[in-house]
DNA sequence: TTGTGACTCCATCATTTGATTGAATACTAC
DNA sequence: GTAGTATTCAATCAAATGATGGAGTCACAA
């Protein structure tokens, strides 16, 4: 049986599908008390009834967006990868660091919605598993820094947390950082990569020449796609 | 004459320093749309006349807020900069990530405001100076990237904003991250300097050693603490 | 054609939330 | 003490917001 989101994401034209875009869309621009259901609805062009007929109420339709939010990411993990996979812990950052950059540019909210989802909190208590652990374990095993994803210290754990809120906090901060730079966007962009590249580049293939003899082991896929969304709540 | 926030913090047993507060930390937790009055008033323990009758609207006390945690954040880096004035480069990082990351640790809600300020729009517009650029401009001097504060280069003032954004992630994330790692605050404390280090200082040393011949000039104070916070609206 | 189900919107409600008023109380200067 | 000011709160308002009921519309199968 279909979750609705499934059934959302098949077909990019129904109301469904159209109202979590935009929702994804507002969410992560306003977080969630930021956004008013009838601000998407206006969005969307339709009533707000015809959302809450879609999606139930408020804390389902942002459930939803934040489930979507993560197969996405978990989807483009698993693809930048199996495109690393095999070559050398430098060029697997440069390359990874490249696309995923790309990716988040091109899906701004998905920064947002994770940002959003660490830094701050909701009255009511939503709680949507963010699989943040899964994803971190898989790329610390991925860069060479755990031997087992299940199970990867707290300092490799440490080390890709920073790498990812490094990657989200410049996607997100754009509206505040371009200004303030006076660049474009093309030139933000490259200026945020090179940065990136600058930092951890020398971090983690100095520590790789310190501690090891040829350990990096770049096994696996990245994302296992386990446990399908939860769905969110069908409309009857 | 003094603007309220100066007479707030000069008396900290004040009814406006008790709010203003209690409002810091509220508005870091949630945001501003997440926050109401009455929580605010509910926490000091007063009713939301009384708050409003001290600063005006609520958009009057985000401001306030604001503010406040830019002075506060502005302080702390003249003070840190005072310390490792004349230390080397990797010397002066290293002092600075212990320092800074203690004292927003004590503050976390400092890290709270300034992320949402950056990754957070809301409905109304507030415009409040958060100071990034001038900050930015002066910890690019300080640490040797810029020769001339007020007219960093875009490439320095990158660097600057990925260690700030790094160490507020942390402070910000530790909620989240922290029973994710499970550990215990000071177990998690030493390991976010410890990745600090880890990355920010092989980059900036290897970068010296390759750009340079003693170039890293490490004089003049950190921020100039500049024009004074405007004076929220005093209630009348 | 009629019936059925899916979909959409209009009208409406109840609650939350920002904000104010005016009466009480505490404090200060004289 | 008393006048006058500063402070506080209970009561209340208006707008925003989440949510629902029910009527209307449409597509389509029987």
């Amino acid at each position: 049986m279909k979750s609705p989101l499934e059934k959302a994401r098949k077909n990019p034209e129904s109301m469904k599908a159209r109202i979590l875009a935009v929702a994804r869309r507002i969410f992560g621009e306003y977080g969630f008390h930021g956004t008013t259901t009838r601000m998407i609805a206006k969005e969307v062009g339709i009533d707000i009834s015809t959302l809450h007929y879609h999606w139930g109420d408020k804390n389902d339709l942002y459930e939803a967006v934040v489930m979507d939010v993560n197969n996405d990411l978990g989807r483009e993990l698993l693809k930048v990868e199996k495109i690393v996979h095999g070559s050398s812990l430098e060029e697997r950052l440069n390359v990874s660091i490249d696309k995923m950059m790309d990716y988040l540019f091109d899906h701004p909210e998905i920064s947002n919605l994770v940002l959003l989802r660490y830094f701050s909190k909701t009255r009511n208590e939503i709680d949507v598993d963010f699989k943040v652990p899964e994803f971190s374990g898989d790329i610390a095993r991925a860069m060479g820094l755990a031997k087992d994803a299940k199970n990867p210290s707290p300092r490799s754990m440490m080390k890709v947390l920073s790498i990812m809120n490094s990657m989200h906090s410049f996607v997100s901060g754009e509206n505040f950082f371009r200004p303030m730079l006076k660049l474009d966007r093309k030139n933000y962009i490259r200026a945020v990569k090179e940065t990136l590249k600058f930092l951890l580049i020398p971090a983690f293939v100095l520590q790789e020449g310190k501690t090891k003899k040829g350990g990096d082991s770049p096994e696996a896929p990245l994302a296992k796609e386990k446990k399908k969304a939860r769905p969110a709540k069908t409309a009857e």
